[in-house]
DNA sequence: GTTACAATGAAACACAGTATCATTTTGCTT
DNA sequence: AAGCAAAATGATACTGTGTTTCATTGTAAC
């Protein structure tokens, strides 16, 4: 706790009750949860919150750095506490989407043998597919 | 316009003036428009046209392997007619949304000296950044 | 403690995309 | 060519995500 005020106040942000469960709860967090999933997963412990707050943070998190937005075709962005440009995977069965640590397909631009005519900034991988757990199940209900 | 009647016959769809123009532009194109700017282009020409249709047509297509639908994070969809998958670049000064033309980036799940656990059905890869024009142009707009 | 200023929450709003349904069109049958 | 069933279209109403507005509240500097 006290370390994420730390962290708010480092980055020019006044610290808030609000702001610091936001972004704790980022960190804890594997899931890649959408604005509604974390104003309705905070709002239980935390009854002084609201949706418009929790976009607006989302929104300076996302502006200094201490988020990543990620868009994997939903009909809402997600957020990854992870900032580090690194691949996720989003199972097209249990919709699941997760972190990928792979050194082979993280950095790819800086790899390239003859160098591209665009700067990159940033670089966004997505795998769609099965996850090791929906193959195991081998449901239909996957299709 | 018979190659793009026989395309939907054989695809098991109706063919209509509306699909034709629609799949018409994005063959046509390399700005990789969203539903919107499809329909207002289309909408000049042709008269007997709506949103809707554009969504429904779209979807079909979708659905159906004609085009391949592509999010940057911004607020819509964008559509491309190049359905082999294959890397993309957004400028992040101009906004253009472009093909890259790189066998170094595509396919790279195929290319991994150890598999993955996670079955990959479709790779997408999105590089941000400066594209030629705008790093010529130097220009503050840019930020 | 006082104060300036920023953050919050409620509610109205904007916008992308979807659903509904009466009307029109397609393409098959005769 | 004409009729017909089924599907597509377009107008409109609707849903859901995210943004804006603004009065109230909280933060932190003095």
């Amino acid at each position: 706790m006290k370390e994420t005020a730390q962290v708010l106040r480092e980055k020019g942000l006044k610290v808030t009750p609000q702001r610091i469960a936001v972004y704790n709860m980022l960190l804890h967090t594997q899931s890649h949860p959408n604005a509604e999933t974390i104003y309705r997963t905070l709002e239980v412990t935390n009854p002084t919150m609201s949706l418009a707050t929790v976009y607006k943070t989302l929104d300076y998190f996302k502006q200094l750095g201490l988020v990543q937005e990620l868009n994997v075709g939903e009909g809402s962005a997600r957020y990854d506490a992870v900032v580090r440009c690194h691949p996720h995977t989003v199972c097209t069965c249990c919709g699941s989407v997760s972190d990928l640590e792979n050194d082979e397909l993280t950095n790819l631009h800086q790899k390239l043998s003859t160098p591209l005519d665009f700067q990159v900034e940033c670089e966004q991988l997505i795998l769609y597919g099965k996850c090791a757990k929906c193959q195991m199940a081998e449901q239909e209900a996957c299709e």
